[in-house]
RNA sequence: CGGGCUAUAGCGCAGCUUGGUAGCGCGUUCGUCUGGGGGACGAAAGGUCGUAGGUUCAAAUCCUGCUAGCCCGACCA
């Protein structure tokens, strides 16, 4: 993309609505555009992260075996009433009617949706496991919103569903899914950390919250040190094998990792020892947990079980804020001059930065530049205005790509070009194809 | 939902106390000089002062209602 012909309105003030500096970022990167409280329009950069991280998601989430599939926005309230939370989720649930008066609403989650389905489509355990997801909007009419896309009242969110026909089954599908998660933030780059989580009335430890570490996060986490060093790095998963799963979420819980809600001092002074002792903050962006038959019950969802008995689905339920992510991988990372995108979700993987626009020579290369990196598969942002270098430098660094390839004819006189980490500041000179090979072997393109 | 605050040009703000021609910085446009980390000079465009009403010869300014947005707290992917 020629940045002169892209649609890129970034602001070098901070506008004064913004506190929190993902948001701050946001807006100045051109990423977003508030339209109403809460409620934001994405703008060409901010749609392309976005895009990227559900990229991710969906892929993720397959290679689990959880099957897409994409549930409407506007639900009746029929199958709220029979679940007896249309009464229950109070005025955070935007309640609408249609033109003959019907009661509507617009969906704040989709369990009773995916559980109306799945009774419908699954006849005997010979149909189980299912695993169900989709990426949908959905609206919360929070009392509050702040803090830009990280709490909005209309939100992205990855929301997946498991059945199955007994408890056991439950496990292994909660299992994949918790694992799936581990895999998905660290695809993104970040260090997220499954956190025992509050599980309410339905009881069991099958509930974990993920928190990506951020100092600027909304709650207080604490540690063990071990657990915050733990990757899967390369790890052949079979996700059919329960016991491998099973395995590596005791790994990763059997360390103390949990929240300022659950958090108990004793506990973690007892379990982790001084200098393993982690206090942090963390941005919540994944929640999963297993509810049992709490909506197959009432909805009705029952399966005939190998002895021919109906029993209800045994379902679990899956949640990643997929637009939140945007904002919380800003919050994990970024600096003074602006975003520092993770290679896997940034809008530009490279930017090529013509110094000297006009000159001959670097015209030339940089046209040479952008042209290759497109064919290679790149995803390239050229900067091309007739702007004054340090102004070109303050642009790809706010909108945080992660590479910069600068030309100029200093450089050119010698054969080079510029190469920089957005990351680590480092830079090299290189000739201007060694560059480009550089980045393929980084990006793994041939 | 309790408490606090704001609304004037695309963004950040001043003007309001004491009513009288709507201003500044950034950005934008044009020109010239420039050109390796938000450059300089010159010229220009851009505003029903959130909205409805009231007081007044006269309202951005005073009064009332409404709306929108922000912050702290309680709640949440």
């Amino acid at each position: 993309m020629r940045l002169t012909r892209y649609f890129l309105p970034i602001i070098k003030e901070t506008p004064s609505e913004a506190q929190i500096v993902s948001h701050r970022l946001m807006l100045r990167a051109g990423m977003i555009r508030q339209a109403s409280a809460g409620i934001y329009s994405w703008l060409p950069l901010g749609y392309k992260v976005l895009r990227k991280i559900e990229e991710i998601v969906h892929q993720e989430q397959q290679a689990a075996g959880s099957i897409p599939v994409l549930m409407p926005t506007i639900q009746s309230a029929d199958l709220w009433r029979q679940s007896g939370r249309y009464d229950d989720y109070g005025p955070e649930m935007l309640r609408i009617k249609d033109r003959h008066d019907r009661d509507m609403l617009y969906g704040p989650t989709n369990e009773e949706q995916i559980t109306e389905i799945a009774a419908a489509g699954i006849r005997s355990y010979r149909d189980l496991p299912a695993l169900l997801y989709h990426i949908q909007w959905k609206f919360r009419d929070e009392v509050r919103p702040r803090f830009g896309v990280m709490r909005g009242r209309e939100f992205l969110m990855k929301d997946g569903y498991s059945f199955d026909i007994d408890k056991e089954g439950a496990r292994h599908s909660y299992n994949r899914m918790f694992v799936s998660y581990l895999r998905t933030f660290e695809r993104m780059g970040l260090k997220a950390v499954p956190m025992k989580a509050d599980s309410g009335p339905i009881g069991g430890d099958m509930t974990h919250e993920f928190l990506i570490l951020a100092e600027t996060g909304e709650s207080a986490v604490f540690l063990d040190r071990d657990l915050a060093d733990l990757t899967l790095g390369d790890r052949e998963i079979d996700w059919e094998d329960a016991a491998q799963l099973e395995g590596i979420v005791d790994q990763w819980t059997s360390s103390y990792a949990r929240t300022d809600e659950t958090h108990d001092a004793a506990v973690f002074e007892a379990q982790v020892s001084e200098e393993r002792r982690v206090t942090a903050r963390g941005i919540e962006v994944g929640h999963i947990f297993y509810f049992g038959s709490k909506y197959s019950e009432p909805l009705n969802a029952m399966v005939a079980n190998a002895e021919g008995e109906r029993v209800p689905l045994e379902s679990g339920s899956y949640g990643i804020g997929v637009s939140r992510l945007a904002g919380a991988i800003i919050e994990a990372s970024h600096d003074d001059n602006g975003i520092i995108w993770p290679e896997a979700v940034a809008p530009f993987e490279v930017a090529v930065i013509n110094l000297k626009q006009g000159d001959e020579e670097a015209d030339a290369a940089c046209e040479d530049l952008y042209t290759k990196l497109t064919a290679r598969g790149f995803d390239v942002i050229y900067d091309d205005r007739n702007e004054r270098a340090g102004s070109k430098f303050a642009t790809i660094d706010l909108i945080g790509v992660p590479w910069k390839l600068i030309v100029g004819p200093r450089g050119l006189k010698n054969g080079v070009v510029e190469m920089a980490c957005r990351k680590t500041g480092e830079k090299q000179e290189l000739a201007p194809d060694d560059a480009i090979n550089r980045l393929a072997d980084r990006f793994g393109r041939t």
